[in-house]
DNA sequence: TCTGATACTTGACTCAGTCCAGAATCGGTG
DNA sequence: CACCGATTCTGGACTGAGTCAAGTATCAGA
């Protein structure tokens, strides 16, 4: 069982990535659940290979991402995302309350904002735009909703009278 | 001594915030280096007033982050940066190198991403753009250009053959 | 099948940030 | 100017994400 599943296998291969199934089976579970954490990823590896170390999601991931099989978002106040969609310029949107978060198309074309008005001499590659708001679940019911409860990612509310 | 100093007083005071040492300190922290980590922060108001605790720091800084009187930055893989340039629409440019981070004013115009292609029902209040790239000095020298040594921000590289 | 290179496991550790309870300070009032 | 309640600061423990290191297991080419 467990033949040469996907194009996953070829895939690595291609890239010069030694195949294990750890990875195998990670690749497909950010395929599968896109812009979720390292944890995420680990609970939904486990599920499908048995077990996985948190070094092995880890350095896999790491791999992936260097060799640009996946794509890395570290949103603020969150852990860092991945996600398989790699190649094209696209951007993220997320809910500042349950934390969800979807792809968006460049606004302005395929290379946006890579061009500054002013680079003040830097050599910019690449431009990361991250939009913030409310998503519809939110907006409709802000107490219940909660599709996706790690980290919500609200904006770190000083503690006001904190001790009775 | 260090009577009611500059208009950060009056400042915190006409936002209701708590007039102390240690936020005056903070305030004038982050006004004189910009984009600086929450523990830099510290250490420059140590040397000012002696000594401040780590709560302290966070929780000022989450106040005044609150009041809007600073603004709070998270690049990818370094911890959160303040500075005090708030109200306007700018963005930052960040070295991947040497993690020296510059302000940009925005390239489309006042209010440049906040209009994404497709929304997907978002109320989308915001719009975060991070330039990467190589500073100056970093493309000139990269070997001893390191101007802030504060976490770097490097590509996390998988550890390739790391046992001997 | 062997074998060297590469990956995975386990466990300790770092770093940024938070929580908590108690002590100190701020600032409006008499 | 002293008082007092509200707010803030201190110190220490704690959490979560991620890294380091050494040893073991697995991959893949000969």
């Amino acid at each position: 069982m467990t033949n040469s599943t996907d194009g996953a296998h070829q895939l690595l291969r291609q890239h010069g990535v030694q195949v294990t199934a750890q990875r195998l089976a990670i690749m497909r579970a950010v395929s599968s659940r896109p812009h979720s954490t390292a944890d995420e990823l680990a609970d939904d590896v486990r599920r499908v290979i048995g077990s996985i170390s948190r070094q092995a999601v880890y350095d896999s991931l790491g791999v992936l991402v260097d060799k640009s099989l996946l794509r890395r978002i570290q949103p603020a106040g969150s852990a860092a995302r991945y996600e398989s969609r790699v190649g094209d310029n696209h951007h993220h949107l997320i809910c500042r309350t349950c934390g969800t978060t979807v792809d968006i198309d460049c606004a302005v074309g395929s290379v946006p904002c890579l061009t500054a008005d002013d680079d003040h001499g830097f050599a910019i590659d690449e431009a990361e735009v991250v939009y913030w708001g409310y998503c519809p679940a939110c907006r409709t019911d802000p107490e219940s909703a909660t599709p996706d409860p790690s980290t919500p990612v609200t904006s770190t509310q000083a503690r006001s009278s904190n001790h009775e």
